[in-house]
DNA sequence: CTCCTGTTTCGATGGATGTCTAATCAGTGG
DNA sequence: CCACTGATTAGACATCCATCGAAACAGGAG
């Protein structure tokens, strides 16, 4: 598969702001990712990809923080999947959690969704 | 260098049924997403979250539309291996291709992103 | 300390996934 | 027709992943 490309779809690196963890930051439209950015943002995607990890997401994102007794209810499968899936959302940079005597509480992190929304270029889609 | 002459002769349409259900609206932290909801969404983010999937989108995006010879010189693995990702994105209904001659085109259907933009960015703005 | 509950970790397993090569389909051109 | 190139499909294979039950860890209550 040796020839020369035309580029049409050939954009450069473009130079960008560098320091953040996360997903940087240019809407998917805007510019080709290179290896090493979609290396970085596609766990993300990945960590969304689960119907049990896109549920539990949106439980904790729609309260401020939630206890893993009540998303546990909330699903058909058995504890330690749930925790399992808590495990691959935390290590994935979503959520953060903390024990609180008995109970574990889980909370979004913000930073994490908006990269990947802005990389989506949802920049003021919104819409309540 | 041009080996993308402008092809003129149009042959018909691969009229192939995507029948993917895109996904439906409603932010990510505005309400928990129901188990129905999510088994929709997940395998958008699915498709999405392998790195060689993710940067194809991004190059498909980023120009209205891409040829899969271009694609497949971008990226180290085989023909056939490309091939098979392009099938997740369209299966996944985030884009669609058509045949011009020799050659195989395809481009993003915006709908499919705005979905996630908006599932995303919702949450991302209310939660910061 | 011992028991109980909530949560995580461990180990195993069946199914999904990414990748390859070889073969096939689709079009162009001699 | 046949030869050639581009793209997809088929089949195989190694790895990853979602899930479970059992066990371990963490904290509260008797």
């Amino acid at each position: 598969m040796s020839k020369q490309p035309v580029s049409v779809l050939t954009s450069r690196p473009d130079e960008r702001p560098s320091g953040a963890p996360l997903a940087c930051c240019a809407p998917l439209a805007a510019r080709a990712l290179s290896t090493e950015e979609a290396v970085t943002v596609a766990p993300l995607f990945k960590a969304l990809g689960d119907p049990v990890r896109l549920r539990l997401m949106s439980m904790i994102a729609s309260s401020a923080e939630a206890c893993v007794c009540d998303l546990t209810d909330a699903f058909d499968v058995s504890g330690p999947t749930i925790s399992h899936h808590l495990k691959v959302l935390r290590e994935a940079g979503l959520v953060d959690c903390e024990r609180r005597g008995t109970w574990v509480y889980y909370w979004v992190r913000p930073q994490a969704l908006e990269s990947l929304g802005t990389l989506l270029g949802a920049a003021g889609g919104a819409a309540g």
